[in-house]
Parts: C-alpha cells; sequence; structure tokens
DNA sequence: GGTTAATAGTTAGTTAAGCTAACTAATATA
DNA sequence: TATATTAGTTAGCTTAACTAACTATTAACC
C-alpha cells in the first residue's frame, strides 16, 4: 500500500506524457500482448465490473488506439490495436521501461523474481477466496 | 497493480465490517503506533496532499476515533487515538491479522521478509526520486 | 523590531476510476 | 419454444485523490 501510491504517481506522471491513463496503458498492454480480447475477458484480468471497463474502452476507441473486430458471436464486440494503438504502444513502452529498471537499480535479479512470485502467489489466494464463496 | 486490485478490494471488505474506509484505516494505523502525529506528518507518510488528508480527518473525528491535543504551535492540531479509537482499532486488527495470514499462507517467512525488503527498497527509489526534482 | 518567508491547515471545485442497479440484444439450454 | 445466461451499455453514485487559492501563525531577514 506504501508501495502502491508512489508508484502509481510516478507511472501517471510518465503516461500523462503520453497522454494516456494508468487504466487505459493496461489496456493497451494487455492487447499488445494478447491480439484480440473482448470487453469480459479484459474486466475479469484487471478484477473490475464490466461499466468500468465500457468506460475505459470507449475512451481508447475515440483515441483512435483500439478497433472493434467481428466475432463469432453477435454479442461479442472483441477488440484489437489499430496501428496507432501499436505504435503508441511502442513509445510508451520504451519510457516505462526505462522507468522501471530505474526504481529497480540496485535490487539483484533474483531478488526481483522472487519478490514477483510471492506477489502472484499472494494475488492467486486472493482471487481463489473470490471464487470460493 | 494486478496484485493491489484484488488486495483493496479484499481488505475493503473487511474494513467495510466496521464501518471504515481504507484511507481511514492506515491513519488509525498510524496513531496506534505513534501516539500522535499532525495532519502534514500523516500526509506526508502516505504521499497525500494536505486537503486530501483534511478530509480524512474530519472524518474520523466526526466518528469519534481521534481527538486533537493541544500542540507547542498554534498553526499545528495535532491528534491521537480517542479511548474508542484504541478500542476500534483492536478489534479491526484481529480480523486484519486473520486475513493477512490467510493470503500468506503457504509462502515462507523467509519469502515473505525479502518480498517487503525488495517493496521497500522500490519505495525509497521513487520517494527519492521525487525529492529530487 | 517590523516586514517578508514559510508553514499548518482549510475551503472549493475538479477528476480518475471504481461501484451497483437496471437495462437490451443475442445465444444457450431445458 | 420458453427460459436462463451472457456480452455489453446506460445512468447515477462514491472514494479518494488532485490543484488553486485562501487564513492564521511562526520563523527569518535586514
Amino acid at each position: 500500500m506504501l508501495l502502491y501510491r508512489p508508484f502509481e504517481h510516478h507511472l501517471n506522471i510518465e503516461l500523462g506524457k503520453h497522454g494516456l491513463y494508468r487504466a487505459e496503458w493496461t489496456i493497451l498492454y494487455y492487447l499488445a500482448n494478447n491480439e484480440s480480447a473482448t470487453l469480459v475477458e479484459l474486466a475479469q484480468y484487471q478484477r473490475v465490473e464490466k461499466p468500468t471497463m465500457t468506460r475505459i474502452i470507449r475512451s481508447l476507441e475515440e483515441s483512435g488506439f483500439i478497433e472493434h473486430i467481428p466475432g463469432k458471436d453477435r454479442r461479442e464486440k472483441p477488440m484489437k490495436l489499430t496501428a496507432l494503438g501499436q505504435k503508441v504502444y511502442t513509445e510508451v513502452r520504451v519510457t516505462v521501461d526505462r522507468f522501471e529498471q530505474d526504481i529497480l537499480e540496485g535490487i539483484s535479479e533474483e531478488q526481483q523474481l522472487e519478490a514477483i512470485e510471492v506477489m502472484n502467489a499472494i494475488r492467486n489466494q486472493l482471487i481463489s477466496k473470490e471464487s470460493s464463496k
């Protein structure tokens, strides 16, 4: 918690240079690594409700970063990055990478990996608690 | 980030049982461990702006969990937990402890400590970046 | 010692990002 | 075929942050 606030603060500064919000960035990130996704898929991944995702997606669409593609089901509206979205993702990736390298300075790779593992384990505990209720 | 959302979600559920918000809980926590504090001190600790802290404090005051004590400076309005605040803190502490134990199940103490160390190191990097700009 | 700086805290108004409840349209299932 | 489920949207609310501009008090400078 004490970590999250300053982290988000700095990340937002980096993203602000590109006119992006954190919530939008996570979607670009997902689509850059997954080709296409539906709203429900994204909402589950980010652990937010559907209306929250609707708004984020609309904003990305208006910026021209994502577009809808036809899905096998007429209820679904899968989406993917546009060429512009790809371009912006790649650009932002550079500054975010630099930022991450910066804040991880002096921490061994081994320690980083172990910390990530611990956090993943906690996340999984949390998620399994959710579904079992 | 993927960890923070489900974590905050569950913590809020636990705290909600006691009619508390996360932002309020962190202040109770600080005051339970520090006897007294000023608004500025709390704001710096939590990395939020003063008006944000004003609101949280007012709410805690209205709930009767904290009270102001005279400070050496008439600008300052230091505060401390009331007897009720102490009582509530202790009660909530129990459920939060149980919650934390729950989500850390299966992670060795050693790993936990190392992860905390890594997170502290990152936090310090972030904070030092802030002041050097 | 009096004027200027800085500091503690407040007020007013805005914003990002989440939520719930209630809905439509399309598909699956009993 | 009627009912239930799923994908997504709309409307309205809430938490927790922010900035700008303010008052009151103390510290510092010449």
